[in-house]
DNA sequence: TATTGTTATACTCTATAACTATA
DNA sequence: TATAGTTATAGAGTATAACAATA
């Protein structure tokens, strides 16, 4: 057991965190960055397309885009501002209130088939040695080493 | 400590780790999927675009477009297929190889950052418990629990 | 002057369907 | 008839730059 082979495990979790993730969207008909749109709206309440795109670390312009999609499709509906008419509040429609939800219970859902059958040693052992590895990726990134 | 924490914290990890794989791709202006696809000529050697396609789960119509950026960006040629007229060898250039081999050295060395200092027991007891959640993941994922 | 969001333009990834050349 | 790869077409995500309306 190599430092190697320790960061190909953490990759290969990783990849299948993903995947899972992917499964649920395809059910859902809604794409990666639109979920994640929809996750920060359901986080942060009605928002302005400005305050979206520094979130999601994207230009205004994409945010137009994704909230254009999420309109069509019946998840999110552009408000007045109550205060700044220039600019406009991305509000959850029932439709994507419900998605929220959706992917709230799917993500408790997951996590119990996952964990729940452990008793309190096992889960502090896994998430100590998560803590410890995150704290490291943490620390190299910022820092540089 | 709960199941769905120690869910969070697999994400979480699962974020970082995207994180400095974006970091590798921007400071080679190379995007994730001509990464992959790259790796994939490193792993297998001078490849039909079919068998790539085969390999990254995309369609024919997508390699073509891949292998088109990465002949203009100069990492691979089209090659003749030796015995086969209507095929192509797609083959790393040398520049091609060079970063396939800095990828590898890159992975290394981030290893190598995060977990060299860690004797055997310690990483024994991560790798076992990212093999257990990896276990898990793949059971749920295969059989639906 | 600064900010919010849009239009204009362009590039990448992705897909399906129809087609050519070859097997 | 089947396979390898392309052209045609379309949609989504991303970016920069120029612009209108409003602050």
């Amino acid at each position: 057991m190599t430092s190697t082979n320790l960061l190909d495990k953490v990759l290969a979790l990783s990849l299948l965190v993903t995947a899972d993730m992917q499964r649920f969207e395809q059910e859902h008909k809604v794409t990666t960055p639109r979920i994640h749109l929809l996750w920060t709206l359901g986080a942060a309440g009605p928002s302005t397309q400005r305050s979206l795109a520094d979130a999601l670390e994207v230009t205004p312009r994409n945010i137009t885009g994704l909230v254009d999609g999420l309109v069509t499709s019946g998840h999110v509906t552009r408000e007045p501002h109550p205060t700044d008419r220039r600019a406009t509040h991305v509000t959850l429609t029932e439709v994507g209130a419900a998605l929220v939800s959706d992917l709230r219970s799917s993500h408790a859902a997951l996590a119990a088939q996952l964990f729940g059958d452990l008793d309190d040693g096992r889960l502090a052992d896994f998430g100590g040695a998560l803590d410890e590895t995150i704290a490291r990726f943490v620390r190299l990134m910022e820092t540089g080493s």
